[in-house]
RNA sequence: GGCCACGUGGCGGAGUGGUGACGCAGCGGAUUGCAAAUCCGCGUACUCCGGUUCAAUUCCGGACGUGGCCUCCA
């Protein structure tokens, strides 16, 4: 069978359009990712999880071997100064800062493993690219894209003649909008920093403009060349990314090396709503990964990891997403569903992913058509002599990155509570006594803890048997 | 104010210039001590107004609505 031709959305040029890698024995992706100064929310979740799908498309369809993924961590920020600062005062200011970053991105990293990511090749972070930082922003000056001036460097956006591409604004929309507050050392309003002076209670890190720390866009110019080259394949990140930080990304990464593209195809996720309002830490409806997958903030209760993935996936990623508890329910029923399908599947290392999934995601990554032919799998599955279905059903949830038994509970070896299995032996009793009143009795009992039976017949021997499964 | 997305049945959500995808929920049936699970069956939706067309939910224009960006933000 051959591998159906990848198509993506480019927000460059507002199309969907095939994907041809620059050097398909090396297909290169940036992704932006973390500021690591707090908890990781849902919203971060949604770029996390759907670039991790891309990855594992792109591995399937070029090679494991053949794909390069870069994902930042951003540890150098006013914010993490404002949190250093603020948990650690007692602390000199750079202890305090590995503190905060160091712990960050610890959580981040295990919260992002439970959603069932895999590892992006390389995670960079900011500080281990200074050097690289300093030789773009002297490149820049050097090419008189770049100019000093109040103890800043700064880009010139009037000397890149089609700045504004990406997020198709000019320079005179921009002013049009004169919200900017326009800064006296500025040439011109939309002009914006690639080095800061740092004063003493600052990081700052030594350079030809003096002690200072980097701009916020420069990171990742600087890091996507070091390890992807001056122009790579695929550039991605949240919605809100387009301006001013990706376009100045190109800005910076063009006028630098002189190319004519920084990356070829520019892909941006759709942001997120929890229970149809705007998520902010004023309306108190703030949700991190961490709360999802470790407290009852959403629904009462914790949830799986692939549940979460799931959720979030059941929406095209550039559609806005409305994340609500209705939301998780019934990702959670439909998992449930796929496991208990591929229940006793035969371990394979060579089966390999569903065609229609992989043709669905072909298509910019149309994760709902992969769920229908996951449906249509799951039914054949759970069918007589659907053996072959369920190892081919196992194959493909493990390929995307979704457990085969997270959400299962009393079949395959899964632990028992003794409690249960002893009310679960004395209903059974009940039962063949007749006495339907006790057998229900037990049963609303084990209902009010949240765990539902299914009796069935043991298709050997016609006996009456007894399943159960935490039901919330 | 400028720029950019998007508006499909109770909900989620594909897709298409011409016989209502699919899932969840719901309803009916089989099965069951009763349930659950499972299986079978059931749904005349495409924001509004114009235009193009033999034919539009699908193409074009406008209106209205929602969300995002223009300031750190996934």
């Amino acid at each position: 069978m051959t591998t159906p031709q990848l198509t993506l959305y480019n927000t460059l040029t507002r199309t969907k359009a095939p994907f041809t890698p620059l050097d398909p024995s090396n297909v290169r992706m940036y992704v932006c990712g973390p500021t690591v100064y707090d908890f990781a929310h849902i919203g971060n979740a949604r770029p996390v999880i759907v670039f991790d799908v891309l990855f594992r498309l792109l591995r399937h369809t070029y090679g494991a071997e053949q794909v390069t993924y870069v994902r930042n961590i951003t540890d150098v920020d006013d914010k993490i100064n404002a949190r250093a600062l603020r948990d650690f005062p007692n602390l000199p200011l750079n202890e305090a800062i590995r503190r905060v970053t160091e712990r960050t991105e610890d959580q981040f990293l295990s919260d992002v493993a439970a959603l069932g990511t895999l590892d992006p090749t390389i995670q960079p972070r900011a500080t281990d690219n200074i050097a690289e930082m300093q030789t773009l922003i002297s490149d820049l000056l050097a090419k008189e894209h770049a100019y000093n001036a109040a103890g800043e460097v700064l880009f010139d956006v009037k000397s890149m003649p089609d700045y504004g591409q990406l997020s198709g604004r000019n320079l005179e929309d921009n002013l049009a909008g004169a919200r900017i507050a326009v800064e006296a050392h500025k040439k011109n309003p939309a002009d914006f920093v690639l080095w800061k002076q740092s004063a003493d209670n600052e990081p700052g890190w030594d350079s030809p403009w003096g002690r200072g720390r980097p701009g916020w866009h420069i990171e990742c110019s600087a890091m996507s060349e070091r390890y992807l080259g001056q122009t790579f394949d695929i550039h991605g990140g949240g919605l809100d990314l387009i301006f001013p930080h990706h376009e100045n990304e190109i800005a910076q990464s063009r006028c630098a090396h002189g190319t004519h593209a920084m990356a070829t195809v520019w892909m941006h996720n759709g942001f997120l709503q929890v229970e149809g309002q705007k998520m902010s830490k004023s309306l108190g409806n703030f949700v991190t990964i961490n709360d999802l997958l470790q407290t009852g903030a959403m629904g009462g209760h914790a949830w799986s990891g692939d549940v979460l993935r799931l959720a979030m996936l059941m929406t095209h990623y550039r559609e806005p997403i409305d994340f609500s508890v209705k939301r998780l329910d019934e990702a959670e029923g439909k998992l449930r569903d796929w496991q208990r399908a591929a229940r006793d599947a035969e371990p394979s290392d060579t089966e390999a992913p569903d065609e229609a999934v992989i043709t669905a995601l072909s298509d910019d990554l149309n994760f709902h058509r992969a769920s229908v032919a996951i449906d249509a799998l799951a039914k054949l599955a759970g069918r007589e002599g659907g053996e072959a279905f369920k190892a081919r059903l196992a194959a493909t949830l493990t390929f995307l990155g979704f457990g085969l038994d997270t959400l299962l509970t009393s079949d395959d070896g899964w632990v028992e509570p003794p409690h249960i299995a002893a009310a679960i032996a004395q209903r059974l009793e009940a039962l063949n006594a007749k006495n339907f009143a006790e057998a229900d009795r037990l049963r609303d009992e084990l209902a009010e803890q949240g765990i539902a039976l299914m009796d069935y017949k043991d298709p050997e021997t016609g006996e009456r048997r007894t399943k159960w499964e935490s039901k919330r």
